[in-house]
DNA sequence: ACCTGAACACCGTTCAAGT
DNA sequence: ACCTGAACACCGTTCAAGT
């Protein structure tokens, strides 16, 4: 639907048709210099407007100016280019997973809240870079070196903040494993529903999507820590 | 890859090409009869092999040897099919929760049991099934009569059920509202994590997958009935 | 080394024409 | 009333040829 518009038929442009090696042409040179970043940042901007399905490579490349097969150059399919945004979300997760730890008061409960908290905010403020880890058919999760990694360390911080959780030695051995894969449900479900577009019908409008998260993951560290 | 083997070069069918009226043609009828009930159990079929993402309308007309355009008198497009086989599982899905709570002993806790391990039980035994109605992008949800109603009614007896549980009157008003959510955020993060395929980065093989989610399920409710 | 553009095998959807 | 098959505008991916 969209047309670039001013394109070709833009009269001002230097005519060096008869000279071409005097006037070296600017507007599109043959070599992009950094086509793979752009193709990055296009795609997500792409996957932002019509959702991480939608990104198309032709589109993609089209957007950048650069021919069909070019972006084969950068990425090996589809797959792989939606794997390398997969892995700078996963960044900015660890990065907010961390910078909530170091914010948060020592104390488990403190801990727990921030990284609960952390994981929703990271979710609702880029639901696009969700969605893309989430949803593991658009991207190679197992080809990648370095999204196991960064989940398993998040999950290891979750194991262990669950486990300092006051009334948890108490419990049998390996308790807080179970506590640790609860906790974890709960955060990517609402995340997942809000995504999914389930809030709707629970009567939770957009603007309150972020409270009421938060006000579930409170709800459920109440009960945690109760008895 | 797979060909539909025995077709047309059958021996043994009728050679009835000089005159077509005596022996009507068995093979092949022009009219299929019931193409709209064939082209859902197909379209089923591809999604539980392939993913509901990767079912294609035309792979469907193929499989049961009409031609691509033939499944668009039946359905308006790609999305009316797979919302039609979302109607379907829902309905499934709705039984499941309905005989579930019949089954139940009538106390509150018996029977959030009950609805929570319908509800994972439906999830883990219909995986494909799960996420054709939780991905909303493959279908047109608001334009279905039964889709929205199915799902208030199943939301309503969460609602309802989690009012009644032991503790919950001393609590502020709406509050089992604010569990409500919690519990659904909670059953949906496990199915979802599990189609996901987020489990096996837990620990969690395949074989244990359900069982760890019932456990899930029975650890926050005993948490929840705790204070 | 990097990019083009035609080519191939796919899609969803439409629609005149066939039965 | 229902189905065919060509047509159109898309895909992802490959690869010889161009710069």
């Amino acid at each position: 639907m969209a047309k670039d518009s001013g394109q070709g038929q833009d009269e001002t442009m230097p005519r060096s048709t008869t000279k071409a090696s005097l006037a070296p042409p600017r507007q599109k040179p043959y070599h992009h210099g950094n086509l793979r970043q752009s193709l990055l940042e296009a795609a997500l901007e792409l996957a932002k407007e019509s959702g991480p399905d939608h990104v198309s490579v032709r589109e993609v490349a089209r957007r950048i100016g650069v021919s069909s097969g070019a972006p084969f150059r950068h990425f090996a399919s589809r797959t792989a280019l939606m794997t390398a945004l997969a892995e700078q979300a996963m960044g900015l997760f660890r990065s907010e997973i961390e910078a909530g730890q170091k914010r948060a008061p020592g104390d488990p409960v403190s801990r727990v809240r921030a990284l609960g908290h952390a994981f929703i905010h990271w979710a609702f403020l880029h639901p696009t870079h969700f969605q893309i880890i989430s949803s593991r058919h658009l991207i190679d999760f197992a080809g990648s070196a370095t999204l196991g990694r960064d989940l398993d360390a998040v999950r290891a911080l979750t194991v262990e903040l669950l486990g300092q959780l006051p009334g948890m030695g108490a419990r049998s051995p390996g308790a807080h494993l179970d506590f640790a894969l609860l906790a974890r449900a709960t955060v990517y479900g609402l995340a997942r529903m809000r995504v999914d577009g389930q809030f709707p019908q629970w009567d939770i409008e957009e603007s309150d999507a972020l409270p009421a998260a938060l006000a579930s993951v409170d709800l459920l560290i109440s009960v945690l820590k109760a008895p």
